[in-house]
DNA sequence: TTCCAAGTCTCTCATTCTTT
DNA sequence: AAAGAATGAGAGACTTGGAA
């Protein structure tokens, strides 16, 4: 059967985007959508479907330049199922520590442990640098006052570039999980397919011998 | 304040479709 | 067939929000 062509107005309807989002999208993430002989673009019902995953993704928090590292995963599995989009949500729903109760300890809620530890730990300092400046602002002692302020201001610093710096390797590490995630789900995919290829020949030979 | 990412808007031109 | 509307392309300027 062939497949189906749809316009840009429909592809940008039936992803629930506006068309010019869809060029820029295309753009960006380096997608090569086919011409018709009026050089207009044409999307197929792949496309369609890597567009509104990629408009999930988004949803999700994630910024061009991380799903465009995720595109070849993407693109390679040209024909995402259901489940295919279901397993990535779940992967991605992992990554951000959503995890139900009655799973196991992924890694996903480790990290999300350890980001509850930080926050914790940030609520704890900011106890403490609030108890010094009210006790400084008590003593009404301007220049210890000013010393205190100044000392605060740098821990705050310094306390809050480690934990960003913290954050953003804990993001990086996640985009690579993901991508993983993702290679070794379509890999699996393609083991399953040519195991089942290579019985279909071994019945055909057993029954022309 | 400046820079950057991610859109968003506007304009012009080309092609196709519809109406008269 | 001609005129006008609709649709699409591409480019560049503009906006907005967040980070440095």
């Amino acid at each position: 059967m062939e497949e189906k062509h749809y316009m840009i107005s429909d592809a940008a309807k039936m992803v629930d985007v506006e068309s010019h989002v869809l060029r820029y999208w295309e753009e960006e993430l380096k997608i090569d959508i086919p011409r018709n002989e009026m050089g207009h673009r044409y999307y197929t019902d792949t496309y369609i479907h890597l567009f509104k995953e990629i408009k999930n993704l988004k949803e999700q928090g994630f910024l061009l330049k991380a799903i465009k590292t995720l595109m070849p995963g993407l693109m390679e599995g040209k024909s995402f199922s259901k489940e295919d989009s279901q397993t990535i949500s779940e992967t991605i729903v992992e990554e951000n520590a959503l995890a139900e109760p009655e799973k196991e300890k992924t890694a996903a809620l480790k990290e999300h442990e350890t980001n509850v530890c930080a926050e914790e730990k940030m609520e704890q300092f900011r106890l403490i640098l609030g108890g010094i400046v009210s006790r400084a602002i008590e003593d009404n002692n301007e220049v210890l006052g000013k010393e205190v302020s100044s000392r605060v201001s740098d821990s705050v610093i310094k306390e809050m570039d480690y934990l960003l710096r913290l954050k953003e390797e804990r993001e990086e590490e996640r985009y690579k999980k993901f991508d993983e995630v993702l290679r070794n789900y379509q890999k699996g995919n393609k083991e399953a397919a040519a195991a089942t290829e290579k019985k279909k020949l071994f019945k055909f030979r057993k029954k022309k011998k």
